[in-house]
DNA sequence: AAGTGGTCTAGACCACCTC
DNA sequence: AGGTGGTCTAGACCACTTG
């Protein structure tokens, strides 16, 4: 039974991994070399190529030239993390988006920040703290700090009608994000905001975003009580 | 200036990407055909395509056949997170792990269980709570549901001596598994076997597993306040 | 209907790493 | 030093989807 007809590589990798589940090949086996697998199934070794490199994008599987290819040892989960900008979080649940600004200042950066974004000395900033609500009811509250050094143009835009989060999106795209997810109590300030009562465990994301080596943004997200954050599906 | 010298569709990768941090090709803009970036770039249009394909997997391009390459509009952060086994995840942060189980029992699955493995009716269950310990330290508090319809011979396992986790990744590998990640306050009965306060906020990750369509194991691993869960770093 | 990306081949050379 | 995976090519056909 060849389970799918359209790409010969997707039924490879669908065998190659069924031998997996099926522990034909065990944790820390070795396969046969790819023109061998090739010569099985009768095509191209850049065919195997392209259904072994799945498999090991996944995780499953750990490739090196001469080593050759073993299943791995210890497997973990792989799953992929969208984070999308508030915004389309909010409206793809089905709700109304809206955003208010609650606070605009020029700071230079604490040494918390600093060390986010890797830096010595202090940087001037700009600090903001917004809110994001859906339907009305508030759903995110960010803390933001921006580097006047990396975008000094962002002193020019009124972030009371866009948000921070989609000016840069927009107009400053990163090539480096860094991410932290974790569980916190919420501060009585931080309760008031979002209309919840103090000492409620939230969930918190924390992004630094960079250009090259300059540090864009800092961003501390906190979400409503019981968010949830889900990765797409994945594969073992 | 060519970035790369090893490999040459890596050097596209960068260019296109590049572009694209430029704002030469602006979020919905559409790309040239594959075949004129290979003219462009003087090279075969299946390096050109690997090039692509790497973008569109991490979320930056969209492609579709006769619609063309264009650049997703609304970005979001794609990450990938990997989730090792308990022990593994303790041992590479250089502490040492010892496992306790608290709780065995053989018992139906409750409606919420039973949902999550999108079943109707209530299956037959190993129960289980067990505690990870890091140095000593509590470090996870997992309470997990087996079903002994899919698993029936983890009966005639000591789990005292093997954690469930380790037993189960090394025997029955899933095809799928689905994860959620939140946030909340923890009972005091948890604090109590975590050594901690109660009302403290914890993270959350609950995972269910299965092979092909039969449910494998649902977990809701509690971790130590303060934790926090890093995926790996991402572009754009 | 036609244009675009997706797959596949057969062969070649290269780069890395164990053996 | 040799074997393995990684990359690349030139060309072909296919499959999807939009104009």
């Amino acid at each position: 039974m060849k389970t799918t007809r359209k790409s010969r590589w997707k039924d490879i990798r669908n065998q190659i991994n069924k031998r997996i589940l099926n522990q034909t090949y065990r944790p820390g086996d070795k396969l046969p070399r790819d023109e061998d697998i090739a010569n099985e199934f009768d095509c191209a070794r850049s065919t195997v190529q392209r259904a072994m490199r799945s498999l090991a994008d996944e995780g499953m599987l750990q490739r090196k030239r001469k080593g050759g290819t073993t299943v791995t040892t210890d497997p973990f989960t792989r799953t992929t993390l969208d984070i999308p900008i508030t915004r389309r979080d909010i409206e793809s649940r089905g709700h109304r988006y809206h955003y208010h600004l609650i606070h605009n200042s020029q700071e230079r950066a604490p040494a918390k920040i600093a060390a986010c974004f890797k830096q010595t000395h202090s940087e001037p900033c700009l600090k903001l703290e917004s809110l994001h609500l859906a339907d009305g009811r508030p759903y995110v509250y960010e803390r933001r700090w921006i580097s006047l050094t990396t975008v000094p143009e962002i002193q020019n835009v009124d972030l009371s009608e866009i948000s921070a989060n989609e000016w840069l999106v927009r107009n400053r795209p990163f090539s480096r994000c860094d991410v932290q997810i974790h569980a916190s109590i919420c501060t009585e300030k931080e309760a008031e905001y979002m209309g919840i009562t103090a000492n409620t465990a939230v969930l918190i994301l924390e992004r630094t975003t960079w250009i090259s080596e300059s540090p864009i943004t800092h961003v501390r997200a906190l979400h409503e009580p019981g968010y949830r954050l889900i990765p797409n599906g994945s594969m073992s």
